[in-house]
DNA sequence: CTGAAAGCGCTAACAC
DNA sequence: GTGTTAGCGCTTTCAG
């Protein structure tokens, strides 16, 4: 390996003169600078970043924890992340919890003794536990979509769930629908509970009573396809079944969808369906689903510009950020009155 | 920030035995062991790894290299990638090149300095330039998906696009097509490259006569939507148009899709279209397009595999290694005879 | 079983 | 403009 020490040897100068070349110093004769660059050349000299963190105490770095990088949610979070971390001259280690506590916890310690600069965090367990080697090292963390039980003190980034299953909910109503059952993620998680309360809210203040067992929130189920099927299948199997179904994320509506058909049910004509967060590259060819759309993209941009700020001068602002996105309602062809009982 | 010396301060032994202890190694007796583990704890000691890492010369991380995070084939060799990496105790650094020459070059240099243990790359530019820095460092990298000019002596891990793109025109031909438009990304780009090929081949084999109008593979387009929106227009302005198009990969395909709707064409009545590469979460709720689909996971598994190996017995195997992966026609709803001309 | 010394590749702080 | 000294946090000898 090639180092900083060969370079000035080669180059008849000292380690700090070549120093001061990678790291463009003004202070180096015009000769000098040459004469280091050839040898560098000639070397093929990389310079050790991991040699210059230990000095410097901070590795140009940030984590980016997501719970699935196979939901284009947060695929296009990480998109907004990475484009705006680079752009500050940061690289973005990307971990993928799977919304599993394990893994969480395992790529929190990963993060910590990586001394990443700081991190974007969207929690899979809703708990602060995995976080604790984070706060150890004192290394910022904006939150992302998610809360975390405990928490107060964190930067967050989110989409306003609470808004969003309201409009969702009320659109169906609007429609004519009574019966309206809907499926979340664990509890554990925030997004889950807020959008169950968008949802509550909706229903009392059109005066519908609120029935629970169309409320299907499992405790250790995900936001996943899989669970949306199962779930969406529990709610058909009731005495007196919905008319409509609120997918608590794209994922758990695509599932929910899979379960209706596989029923022999029609969309909208038997039942209605509607979904929190969009599914593009579907909707773009296929332009069915009726859904309330995050921000996604810029959820992360901003996030990281939080962080990065964060990093940048730790001290001057000592208050807690939230910034709180709208979605916005699309109505496409999901929804439609209920059939009439005759 | 506490150090390993803090911890063995208060423990009462030296950095050394501290050392041993957080490697766990054998030798040290039980009550000793016990201390520095309160130690640790009472002081909320996490390592260092930027400084092991120094020593140590190896990171326990590698490099993802991707050029489109926003393509679900991408993200899905990216959590092949993920789930062996963490599987062997590895960390990913995952770079999206956004198909932009300029960031594959700033990545790779940032992957050499960050002193990663290898590299999976899927080439941006096709070229080996931006390689440099990782060859300087003597950085294993194995190919995957493209290959590069040049580059012979790299493990790779791809599809093979040219049978995939033959089987997917055949299945036109036979369908009873004899004027087929392909739309491909840039020509530096090997899977372009691959495809046209596996086009032509099955063309040739029907004796049809290539038309080369018909073929639009541009220098600096990407596999975009946008790329194959616009080339799909070129394709229908022709003055015989095409009654079949191939895209070349599924976001063009999606491109080729919004073109061919938006002049009032029905898919596949009026025109077939077809795709290389599935885009799982639309073909799911709406099963229509034709594709070739590539195991995209199981490349991002089976290139992981190699690289660790390479990277944790680097001599033993000296030769190269080029797994091809074979690509599953899938028929759906988007291809039909073409009309009789009457 | 435990510790002291040396040094990984680099930069900060100060000389000259 | 350039070089010297010291040291970042850790592990590797090698003693004891």
């Amino acid at each position: 390996m090639v180092t900083i020490k060969d370079v000035a040897k080669r180059a008849g100068v000292s380690v700090m003169t070549v120093s001061r070349v990678i790291n463009g110093s003004k202070n180096v004769k015009e000769s000098t600078r040459e004469k280091v660059l050839k040898a560098i050349e000639e070397l093929g000299y990389v310079p050790n970043s991991v040699a210059r963190s230990l000095i410097l105490k901070k590795t140009l770095t940030i984590g980016l924890v997501i719970s699935d990088i196979t939901n284009p949610f947060f695929t296009t979070i990480a998109r907004g992340v990475e484009d705006t971390a680079i752009s500050k001259h940061f690289t973005v280690i990307l971990c993928n919890t799977d919304e599993n506590p394990e893994k969480e916890m395992m790529y929190a310690e990963v993060l910590a003794k990586s001394k990443v600069d700081g991190v974007i965090y969207a929690s899979a367990s809703g708990k602060k536990t995995p976080l604790k080697s984070l706060f150890l090292k004192n290394i910022p963390i904006v939150l992302i979509d998610r809360t975390i039980e405990g928490v107060n003190d964190l930067d967050i980034v989110r989409g306003d769930s609470v808004l969003g299953a309201y409009l969702l909910t009320k659109h169906l109503i609007d429609l004519g629908h009574r019966r309206i059952g809907i499926i979340v993620g664990s509890h554990f998680i925030s997004t889950a509970r807020d959008r169950v309360e968008g949802y509550k809210k909706a229903l009392n203040e059109a005066n519908i009573p609120i029935d629970e067992s169309l409320i299907k929130i499992n405790k250790n189920s995900k936001f996943s396809k899989d669970d949306g099927y199962r779930l969406t299948k529990e709610l058909l199997d009731l005495e007196n079944p919905p008319t409509a179904i609120f997918g608590g994320n794209n994922l758990m509506a695509v599932g929910a969808l899979l379960a209706i058909r596989e029923r022999g049910l029609e969309i909208p004509d038997d039942i209605s369906l509607v979904s929190f967060d969009d599914i593009e590259s579907l909707s773009e060819v296929y332009p069915f689903l009726t859904v309330v759309k995050q921000p996604a993209y810029t959820m992360g941009v901003i996030a990281t510009e939080l962080l990065i700020r964060r990093i940048e001068d730790k001290d001057r602002i000592k208050e807690k950020r939230e910034i709180l996105l709208t979605p916005e309602l699309i109505i496409r062809k999901s929804t439609a009155p209920p059939k009439r009982k005759i």
